[in-house]
DNA sequence: ATGAAAGCGCTAACAC
DNA sequence: GTGTTAGCGCTTTCAT
């Protein structure tokens, strides 16, 4: 059996308190009580039981943090910073997939709520509705990362960049370059940052009086496979004498749309140009070079980190509760 | 306050154990006082309290797991696999990174280990020693992924795939294309299976009568950056007149490696030929897609955590400590 | 400056 | 079948 507090202070011939006040420094001991603990502990090789102590100070210095699917690049960058940050502070995280599925992450974060097992949440990228989000986590401290916010209630915080100038940047790009039409392989309606996406690279065009009809939009989940088959249906039923710039709205996607391009054997970036979003860590590889906006996740994960434990601490350092990061765009060769 | 089993208990006019027993159906309780707990339990909303569960019962329900890096799609694929298969089990997951770094896993390892907030780890690709790796886990029990056995401790299992057979594989192929030089990036020494990769390569290229002046061997780290450095260093120093099959000891080394030869305008595979090992999910998305040993990342996965739940239980429906895999070569544009 | 003791919310003997 | 009770290993008043 492990020694437990207890038997510490038998061993050293005094008090459960006094052992437990050493270990956490948290009153005065005498110099010599303390070094005669300090051995005991030593010499039983004495851990401190960390469970005893959560239900003891009803904290678990656990952060659930659920991610739609952690095989995504996109995903582990903010995960590793996240954990990464946590770390440092005595936390440990507690990682779950959604699988991209709304019920999935609603089962997932309610039973991290109810269980009891985590201080708070991270919650990254939720596609849960906005009412059925605020229903579930009334609260409970929650941050919500890569969404736009939805409310004010200082119980939890936002953190996500501005993806409706984001994909105006895109808009600019595009027309600057005198594509003839247009595209957007969007994001899934479920996500408010891919309508944001959507309505921000909309809106610039038409700003520059693009007109609609030079304009297609058409929707696809983040991955490969989807940008891939999205792509290749928009180049059967495209003019292939006009020029096409196309903004897929995930670097995953844009991915695979750049290999249907390629596929037909249209030239990039003469013939279409690709602007993706996110600038994962791959996309500097592809061939040519993914232009693409960048999403700040390195900074996301870690400001999450800050955040959340600034929640647990009460520590309105943070006056509002919502961050907005700025996003720029990184050009490379798909245009 | 949240609602206790004891609010519960006195709710529905019964005991803690009553209550206790119809929670978990432990023991049999008759009808209607069932459903009276039942019903108590749902006006109150009660949730069982997870950490005084754990604190009483000595078991947490969670599963450490370190990975190198959670950023490597081979890892992330893997742990994908085990946090979908421990949840089915009601066991959640512990993430942590080592970055690669010796000392850090060994932190990391040890606090998980003595701090008692974990049942079991699962340890994915470590690079410590055998002999602290033994010392530090002794009479723990833990899941060692994707290393070679070293130890028949019925405490700890091993899961991992024959790499010096996958290797040989490579060998195989490289000299049936007929290639006049050979080379290997290799992963770090400290990595056994990086050294078995080598090994089996290089064994079976002189099993070929392949005379070892016309075998380069270099090392990298699992990155694509290294790859690619190393790529080019090996380029420069061969004789462009002479066709090259290389081996790349992971598939992410392997693109960075690509990128290299394609930098260097030379044909692939006519003048050099390159075979990676892993087969991330990536790998069948670059240019030309890339020839790799398939490591059966979601089995590894899956049987992690099957394991890890088994050895928990005592069910030695596993009568040895190691299981290992096969893999095999597949087959894609790099040669 | 140190100790005694009362729990945190649950489970598991052991009674009845 | 159901209730009583003694802890699990810690923290934290409140005494001394």
């Amino acid at each position: 059996m492990r020694p437990t507090l207890k038997d510490v202070a038998k061993l050293a011939s005094v008090s459960t308190a006094t052992v437990s006040n050493v270990i956490r420094n948290t009153k005065f001991v005498s110099e010599p009580v303390k070094q005669r603990i300090l051995s005991s502990m030593k010499e039983l090789g004495y851990e401190p039981n960390i469970i005893a102590r959560s239900l003891k100070m009803n904290k678990t210095f656990k952060i659930g943090v659920v991610v739609p699917d952690i095989t995504n690049p996109f995903f582990s960058e903010i995960v590793k910073e996240v954990e990464n940050s946590l770390e440092k502070e005595g936390y440990q995280l507690i990682l779950s997939n959604s699988h991209y599925e709304v019920e999935r992450e609603y089962l997932v974060c309610s039973s991290f709520i109810s269980g009891g097992g985590v201080d708070a949440l991270i919650l990254v990228a939720p596609r849960l509705s906005s009412e059925r989000l605020m229903a579930m986590i009334m609260g409970f401290p929650v941050v919500i990362v890569d969404r736009p916010s939805f409310s004010d209630d200082e119980n939890f915080v936002f953190i996500f960049s501005d993806n409706y100038s984001g994909a105006s940047l895109v808009a600019d790009k595009l027309v600057s370059k005198k594509y003839e039409k247009f595209a957007c392989i969007a994001g899934p309606e479920m996500v408010p940052n891919a309508n944001a996406r959507l309505e921000g690279f909309y809106d610039r065009l038409v700003a520059h009086n693009i007109s609609e009809d030079r304009i297609t939009v058409t929707r696809a989940e983040f991955t490969f496979d989807k940008g891939f088959s999205e792509m290749n249906s928009i180049l059967s039923s495209a003019d292939p004498a006009e020029s096409l710039g196309v903004f897929v709205c995930s670097d995953i996607a844009a991915w695979g749309a750049l290999e249907a391009v390629k596929e037909k054997g249209l030239r990039i970036p003469e013939d279409v140009g690709i602007i993706g979003y996110d600038d994962i860590s791959f996309a500097k590889y592809l061939h040519p070079g993914l232009t693409t906006i960048k999403n700040p996740m390195i900074e996301m994960g870690k400001l999450s980190a800050t955040c959340v434990l600034d929640l647990l601490r009460g520590d309105s350092a943070i006056t509002c509760n919502s961050i907005v990061l700025g996003s720029s765009l990184v050009e490379r060769g798909t245009i």
